[in-house]
RNA sequence: GGCGCCUUGGUCAAGCGGUUAAGACAUCGCCCUUUCACGGCGGUAACACGGGUUCGAUUCCCGUAGGCGUCACCA
């Protein structure tokens, strides 16, 4: 059989991290498969539904490149995929299963709902659903529906035996039908509950392998009492392990947590990120870390993933997020840098291109850029003590004397570029028998008055044009006296 | 609290009865080097606990502890 995997989000804001490995791996496997990912918009919750939530969606997977055969926009034979747009659909099935006995009306109210929980929790017991409406036969039921009075599908779960399902990942699971609960299918505004929409849109869709969060593990099981009522296959179940912030708390917006498009904000990369996320909860046993698309979807599979949960951790995200910057060609990350150089005004007299160059191998994610470059324009005042080095043998007297000869030396150079600056220092150490860095130490402090720069004497000298650096030379010089 | 699930270094993780228990991030040190970064080399650091099963348990079983999940007309 064809595989055919799905991704299911509900349009309640950003795009977080659990959900997009959830689309990920459901796409993975399907195009390993060579079968289908198909979307779907879970949109029966018309109180937290947000107005942007669709968008950002859609807007995540095309950046991501997790391309669907079939969704809104794609249809295939399956639609409409919107489930607000399957009233109907929902309906007629939650019928079937009253005329199965699988299921009743019930026209209890929230308050009465409310005072059986509070009574349960009173005593310290689990609350269920005492089954009351049960009791109303279905002629009654309909004449108050028809009166206009509001009602809800309940689910008719047996009182005894028990229910299991075979997960992939964490095998069977087994729950005791006393435990269950008369579960809601159809609410009072005529849209499915989740659990009830999943079961009829995962198999009118014709999905095989259903690929959730691990919260859902323990509800799962009373899902076959209802596959079992219509006679329906069950498909399989690939529950996926948490992703959590940190060792008792899982990801979440409201810690602050970073969406995918806050982490791209961030300066993160789509690439980096999402094979960062691949490998949260799976691995294929090797100790590859950087996967192309076309290798994450070669080496992905379901026996892979882990059933334990991982946290995220930010910082291999941030060394990741690294090698993809260090290892793309210069161009690519011109593109990408170039933004975030324009950001810092002061930057703009300089080469772009120059400072771009100056900086790949030394940020781990872009939005470094502009804080790593501030300090050009200025020089950080100091004091001569910072010109003296112990390993180039350098005190105050030896540094004056080599800006001197830098100084002269500078004033020679005609065609100012990097290779002239360099060959010229370098010439110079070697004139003067000292050590490369005897020159270029105090070359690069008097250019900047920093301890430590992104890039040397001669980039920086480079960068800033000869004017400039003969003129903050200078300054370095007077200092001395 | 009931039920379910999980448990290898700080983190991600390999391992699927016999290993000096990999690798990566982080951290520390060294080397390279005109500072920083890159790169190279190396160090510190783990099988939650207690019982079994077995010639032999990180690995299988049972408990304990801890953590997480779930108990909605939310998904």
């Amino acid at each position: 059989m064809k595989v055919r995997t799905r991704f299911a989000p509900s349009p309640t804001g950003n795009m977080h991290i659990g959900n997009l490995r959830t689309a990920l791996y459901g796409y993975l496997f399907a195009r390993k498969e060579k079968g289908d990912f198909v979307v779907r918009i879970e949109d029966t919750d018309q109180v937290r539904l947000q107005e942007n939530a669709t968008e950002i969606i859609f807007k995540t997977l095309e950046q991501t490149k997790l391309d669907f055969d079939e969704g809104p926009g794609k249809e295939g034979d399956c639609g409409p995929y919107f489930q607000s747009e399957r009233r109907e659909i929902y309906k007629k099935y939650a019928l079937e299963l009253i005329d199965k006995g699988a299921a009743y009306y019930c026209f209890c109210t929230d308050e009465m709902l409310e005072q059986g929980r509070k009574e349960a929790e009173s005593k310290g017991e689990v609350y269920k659903y005492p089954k009351t409406c049960l009791k109303i036969d279905r002629k009654e039921a309909e004449e108050r529906i028809a009166k206009g009075e509001k009602y809800v599908i309940r689910q008719n779960t047996p009182t005894s035996g028990e229910v299991y399902f075979d997960d992939v990942i964490f095998g069977r699971i087994t729950v005791d039908c006393s435990d269950l609960d008369d579960m809601v299918l159809l609410k009072s505004d005529g849209l499915p509950t989740y659990n009830f929409a999943n079961v009829v849109d995962d198999h009118l869709m014709g999905i095989t392998h259903v690929m959730r969060g691990c919260e859902y593990l323990s509800s799962t099981p009373k899902y076959n009492l209802l596959y079992a009522a219509f006679g329906w296959e069950p498909p399989m179940y690939v529950h996926l392990p948490l992703i959590m912030r940190d060792a008792t708390h899982k990801l979440s917006k409201r810690h602050g947590d970073k969406s995918f498009h806050d982490l791209l904000d961030d300066g993160f990369l789509t690439d980096a990120v999402v094979n960062y996320i691949a490998l949260l909860g799976w691995n294929d046993g090797s100790n590859k870390e950087i996967y192309t698309r076309e290798e994450l979807i070669e080496a992905f599979d379901l026996s892979g993933i882990s059933k334990s949960p991982s946290i995220f951790d930010i910082n291999k995200l941030r060394w990741m997020n690294g090698e993809y910057i260090k290892n793309m060609d210069f161009d690519t990350f011109f593109a990408l840098a170039l933004p975030w150089i324009e950001k810092e005004e002061c930057l703009k007299e300089y080469d772009a291109k120059k400072l771009a160059k100056l900086i790949q191998s030394r940020v781990e994610i872009l939005s470094e850029i502009p804080q790593k470059l501030a300090f050009l324009p200025f020089v950080e005042p100091h004091t001569t003590e910072m010109y003296c080095h112990k390993k180039f043998k350098l005190d105050e007297a030896g540094a004056k004397e080599s800006l001197e000869q830098v100084l002269a030396k500078y004033k020679t150079i005609e065609n100012w570029c990097e290779q002239e600056i360099h060959d010229a220092l370098i010439a110079l150490a070697q004139e003067v028998g000292k050590k490369n860095g005897a020159i270029m130490w105090p070359a690069r402090v008097a250019l900047c008055g920093l301890e430590s720069t992104p890039g040397g004497a001669v980039e920086l000298a480079d960068i800033i044009g000869k004017d400039e650096t003969i003129a903050r030379l200078e300054n370095a010089i007077k200092m001395f006296s």
